[in-house]
DNA sequence: TACCCGTGGGG
DNA sequence: TCCCCAAGGGT
């Protein structure tokens, strides 16, 4: 299987920004951030921005919160940039301004978990790292298993049934990884995968037992109206959108539910996403 | 381990 | 319209 997505990966892939050549280790782990959780449309034009005014890490290190959030725009769970901005800062004291490739000290900075670990050693620095996210799941679940989709993360088995696929060399290993995720992504979908043109299908369990239907657990669909998160979105959205402090009428006038309102605005202060100024204001943090 | 954390496009 | 979800991480 390993040999035919890497014989199928160099001319499907899509040609994103940061899978150029020139692409630094620090342009591969800012794509990884903002690619968790948000589709590669919104990213694009973002991370070419960013790439272009925060080259390295000191650079973003040198920038406020507020810019960095107000650079991250729409692009959802704010929280990331924030974690990303202290990630840049300990990466420019604490590793010489260059992003570590070993997996621990990648997974000891903020915002980094086993995913996005894996994703710059293999990615940023053509390393042998197995790298298991949602569509490399369903990828193995199916070609491998013969199941329709993967079902609850099973982290240490996930990783030992991809390292497993992966050839030994670095370069090899890592194009696999990346063709994996490419396979799930644009051929081997959640809903309506495409059969007809998949490299592996000549192999796959999953087509061979029929395509049978996934029976185990369905994760609960998370709700959005009227949620917390909503709540959320809509004050830092007045915040982004001012120039400089607003005042808390700015705010009121974002959700009429005055309770859910207030715990929101104190849950983003909590967070360090907005600030109270001495005069009672509010504004991203500096 | 569930649950929380934003956003907007597509079926 | 409404529902599903898209390269996760933290707690």
């Amino acid at each position: 299987m390993a040999a035919l997505v890497l014989d199928w990966y160099p001319a499907a892939a899509r040609d994103l920004p940061w899978r150029r050549a020139d692409t630094t280790p620090w342009g591969v782990l800012v794509s990884e951030f903002m690619l968790q959780q948000t589709p590669v449309a919104r990213v694009e034009p973002v991370w070419t921005e960013w790439l272009a005014r925060w080259p390295a890490p000191s650079a973003m290190a040198a920038a406020s919160r507020a810019e960095v959030l107000r650079a991250w725009g729409k692009l959802g769970y704010p929280r990331r940039a924030l974690r990303l901005h202290e990630t840049a800062g300990v990466i420019a004291s604490e590793h010489g301004d260059v992003v570590p490739s070993d997996v621990e000290a990648l997974e000891a900075l903020p915002g980094i978990g086993s995913y996005t670990a894996r994703a710059v050693a293999a990615f940023g620095y053509g390393r042998r790292c197995p790298v298991v996210d949602t569509n490399v799941r369903r990828v193995v679940a199916r070609a491998v298993h013969g199941r329709g989709d993967a079902g609850p993360a099973r982290t240490a088995a996930d990783l030992a049934d991809v390292d497993a696929l992966l050839p030994p060399d670095d370069h090899s290993a890592a194009v696999v990884s990346a063709g994996l995720m490419e396979l799930g992504a644009v051929v081997c979908t959640a809903r309506a995968p495409r059969c007809g043109i998949c490299p592996v299908r000549e192999e796959c369990a999953w087509r061979a037992a029929g395509r049978p239907e996934y029976t185990g657990p369905r994760r609960p669909v998370q709700g959005f109206a009227g949620t917390d998160r909503q709540v959320r979105g809509r004050l830092l959205d007045v915040l982004r959108g001012a120039d400089g402090p607003v005042e808390r009428a700015a705010l009121d006038a974002a959700w009429d539910d005055a309770a859910q309102r207030d715990r929101c605005l104190d849950s983003l202060l909590v967070d360090g996403l907005a600030e109270q100024h001495d005069d009672g204001r509010f504004a991203l943090p500096a």
